[in-house]
DNA sequence: GAAGCGATCCTAGCACTGCTAGACAATCGA
DNA sequence: TCGATTGTCTAGCAGTGCTAGGATCGCTTC
């Protein structure tokens, strides 16, 4: 049996390997070079290989979303419990949500732009899509106000970060005002 | 001089056609489905008769994009002007808005998620792109509040109804509560 | 230790993409 | 009517995601 595990490993191993490499590769040079021959190449493997791990690159680009969800959780959380006070603590969040997006664009644009073949706000979505959503809830739900729902409330302030970090990395709005933006965004939408 | 007047003409007819089998088709079945020869054979020509108006697909798409935003400014003034009352001018704007991502999922791709090779919020921004922008900010430009720059408030604006437009469309906010969602961002955000 | 068998991987190729060079034909001015 | 110019098309390039089929390797069994 041991022979068997040794080769699950050895598997789950490149597995690994072609997503990291996937994420390098369109951290580096954007998601249009993760072609599935640059990407074969890069993990010394034929690219028929890909196809025996994944159903095709759309797979792929899934897969990265997933681990980018669960690394903005913890960037959110990590952020928000490092903070005094509740309207510091929703800065807090909407800086980390936003500098998470700058870092990690190729990342951002797996979980948020591109297909990666995921169900969202559903019941058979992955558990890591739903915490990073519950990491947002957390904080949010201190500042929701009377009279309407967390979830709701979740919802309109991660649509006002999301709009603002696409707009932002698409060139429709000038980085140079970021900050004055996040500040007006918490003023206003937050109850504190 | 009349026949050069006359082929001038046709050939902006045809460019016109072009750009409007793209959006069509694009319409019907997404952006995807807009290759070259498929267009040039939808417009009745040979693919390098697009090369000779357009630099590539990137330009056609650009173009579309043009178009939307004019139409998007015209959606956004009709539906203030007919509102009395600030709350509900800025509501109807809203409205107006998300209502023309989703009555023109593939032209609102060309404005804001695709490259159509166009420069924004720059010097040398088309004039309808600057335009449906001053459409946001003249309605919006009443509930800034006070100390606020107006054009950082429809900035902030207008990301947020670009996220909920986005989200939304992509699968990730569920439609059925989009009714709510403005009535809690404009309630929010603008100063009444 | 050898033989057979199954899992694993690669070569080659399909149908498609955006884009372009060069041949050809139609139209214009002289 | 002739030459030149303009316009259009055919054919092709390099690249894409994905897959069928054959070859090779390593494990298991005798």
């Amino acid at each position: 049996m041991s022979v068997q595990e040794r080769k699950q490993r050895e598997r789950a191993e490149r597995e690994r390997l072609i997503v990291a490499t996937a994420r390098e590769l369109a951290e580096q040079q954007g998601w249009d070079a993760v072609t599935t021959r640059r990407l074969a190449e890069r993990i010394e493997y034929s690219q028929p290989v890909l196809y025996s791990h994944f159903r095709g690159k759309r797979e792929i680009i899934g897969a990265v979303a997933l681990q980018g969800a669960a690394e903005l959780a913890t960037a959110v959380r990590t952020a928000t419990s490092a903070a005094d006070g509740t309207r510091a603590r929703v800065a807090a969040l909407a800086r980390a949500y936003l500098d998470f997006a700058v870092r990690n664009p190729a990342v951002y644009d797996a979980l948020f732009q591109l297909d990666g073949g995921l169900a969202y706000a559903q019941e058979d979505t992955p558990e890591p899509l739903k915490d990073a959503f519950a990491a947002l809830l957390e904080t949010l739900d201190e500042v929701t106000g009377e009279g309407v729902d967390p979830g709701l409330f979740t919802e309109v302030f991660w649509a006002a970060l999301h709009g603002l970090a696409t707009l932002t990395r698409a060139g429709r709005l000038l980085p140079e005002d970021a900050g004055p933006r996040v500040e007006l965004l918490v003023d206003r939408l937050a109850v504190t």
